[in-house]
Formats: structure tokens, C-alpha cells, sequence
DNA sequence: CTATAATATTTCGTATGCGAAATATAAGTA
DNA sequence: TACTTATATTTCGCATACGAAATATTATAG
């Protein structure tokens, strides 16, 4: 079992973490017909009000021409509307329109509940396993990239 | 700060490390003009030798078609190649190309040397940690889908 | 032996996902 | 004012990524 093989099970371990828990996510959202990312521009809409197309894409962690996609096939179903900003014209201010607004304030209350139900699967010594791996996975990569930070090019 | 928001912040994390990781994971392959998963198909070829797609699939974590597609590409760069199973002829059995495999060993194994580097930054110890931590999760989550799963309709 | 079921892969349609280039507008500078 | 630079968004090309349907082949039931 040498230490290279533990990188890769590492990666192929946590590859199958966030296939798992994008699984359980998307699934909340088929109700409507909508996507993970969809539900993500959407919830994200419904809390902060009109955002502006970059503000979005940094929200949802996801780059500018993906979220303007995003926005395309919702507003085809006519979940949200762009507005052009009149103060700065090259601003394009995304909504929610007013026919899925009135539905969509306690579906998407009641799916916000569900992701917290995930976590209460689990007994407090899991949930302890669970947080120490956070913590130490965030504590190497911090110490690799010190390291490695002037090394290249 | 509802316990709902504790569920999201979790995916929020999770979604930067997983992104910072694919991030150096991708990072090496560039050499190549190769994709992730590209490179994943051609790593699992070189040390398992010829695989069925389905066999690779499975391998990569990823669905048929997926791979089909990947395949695709890289027999379009003489990379790999298809060979219909004489056995069994609805399989179709992978392999790197004569011209590709002369370098490709030495390559990837250099590759995996950098992409074991992140956990050479860990200690055993903590290795094990970060393993846990995801395998407690994987479970957690596998429970919670099972839990829900005749529930809904 | 023939109809049917099971298996393996590909094709198709749709939705991400990204970086680079294009477009439009705003702001700063000579 | 004219030129340049910066900013915001969209468009484009490419590569995943998946499920459903199509295709081909093998295995099984009767």
C-alpha cells in the first residue's frame, strides 16, 4: 500500500462523496422539473432579491457564461425575467418572475429542510469523523499550497 | 443561523474543495492536451491493460455513454483504439495505441508521483482521517437515500 | 428451433461547465 | 473630444455527463 495509491483513493473517495451528495440534492429539486444548478440560481434569487448576472455566478460558484446559460432555459419557462439596470446599462439584473414567485417561496423553504435532514442521519460519533476529515483535508491543502507556492513556472 | 443553513454551508465547502482539487488534479494533464477524465480513461488502461467499456465505466466512475464519448475523442488523437471481443462480440475491448503506450508509461507514472504530492503533505494519520471523514459521509448519505426512498409519489 | 429476455455499446437530446472572443457600455486620460 | 482601459454580459467551441432509445449480440424459455 504505498503512499501514491493513497492519494488516488483519496481522490476516487471523495469523487464518489460529491457524486453522492449532488445525487441527493438533485434529487429535491425533480419536483419541478428543475436541475441542481437551476435550484441553486433559484434559491439564491428568492433570498437576496434581483442580483446581477456576476454576483450570481460568484453566489453559485459557477463562471459568468455558465450562469447566463442557466438563465436562458429558465427564462424559456418563464421562472426568471433579466432586467437591464437604467444606472449602468451593461449591468443585466436577474428575477424571479411574479407567476413562479408565488409558489416558489415554500417549495423551496421546505427543500432548504430536507438538506438538513442529511445530517441528522448521522450519530454524533459519524458527524465528529465526518467534521475531523474536513478539517485535516483543509489543513494539508493549506500546507501544500504554502509549499508549492513559489515553486512553479 | 438555522440548522438548514449549517446543510448548505457544508455543500458550499465541499463544492471549493472539490473544485480546488479537480483544479491540480486537471493541472498535470495539461501537459498532454489531455482532460481529467481523459486522463483517468488512460491511467486505468496502462495498469489494467485492455478493459471492456463497461469495465472502465465503472472504473472512472462514470456512465456508458460518457466513456463511449471519451473514447470517442481519444481515438480521434490515436491514443486508444477499439477491438471488438472475438468471444463475445457485443464487447468492445479498449487499449492504448502502439504509438501512444512508447512514452505514456513513463509519463504517468511521473503524473501520479505529482498527483500523490497533496498527500505527501499528510501524515498518515491524517491520511486516514481524511479518508474516514469521507467514507462516514458516503454512508450517511447512502442511508438518507434509503431512508427516503419509498416515500415519495 | 424460435420468440423472448438479458447484456453491451452507441446514439441522441439536453444541460452543465469553462475559457476566449465578441459586444456593449462606462470611466479615465490626453 | 478622441483614445484607451476597464467592466458586464453574451456568444462560441469544446468536453463532459446522464438517461432513454436504438442497435447488435448472446442466452434462455418453450
Amino acid at each position: 500500500m504505498s503512499n501514491s495509491n493513497q492519494g488516488y483513493t483519496v481522490f476516487r473517495t471523495m469523487k464518489v462523496f460529491f457524486k453522492e451528495f449532488q445525487k441527493s440534492f438533485h434529487k429535491m429539486s425533480m419536483n419541478d422539473h428543475l436541475t441542481a444548478p437551476q435550484a441553486m440560481v433559484i434559491g439564491n434569487l428568492i433570498h437576496k432579491g434581483p442580483m446581477k448576472v456576476s454576483d450570481l455566478s460568484k453566489a453559485v460558484m459557477l463562471s459568468n457564461s455558465t450562469v447566463s446559460g442557466i438563465i436562458d432555459r429558465l427564462e424559456k419557462q418563464s421562472i426568471v425575467m433579466r432586467n437591464r439596470s437604467t444606472e449602468d446599462r451593461r449591468v443585466v439584473l436577474i428575477d424571479i418572475t411574479p407567476e413562479f414567485r408565488e409558489t416558489a417561496h415554500q417549495k423551496f423553504r421546505a427543500q432548504e429542510e430536507h438538506f438538513a435532514e442529511i445530517f441528522k442521519q448521522a450519530s454524533p460519533e459519524e458527524a465528529e469523523k465526518i467534521l475531523t476529515g474536513f478539517k485535516t483535508f483543509n489543513k494539508v491543502m493549506r500546507r501544500h499550497r504554502n509549499q508549492t507556492q513559489g515553486l512553479e513556472e
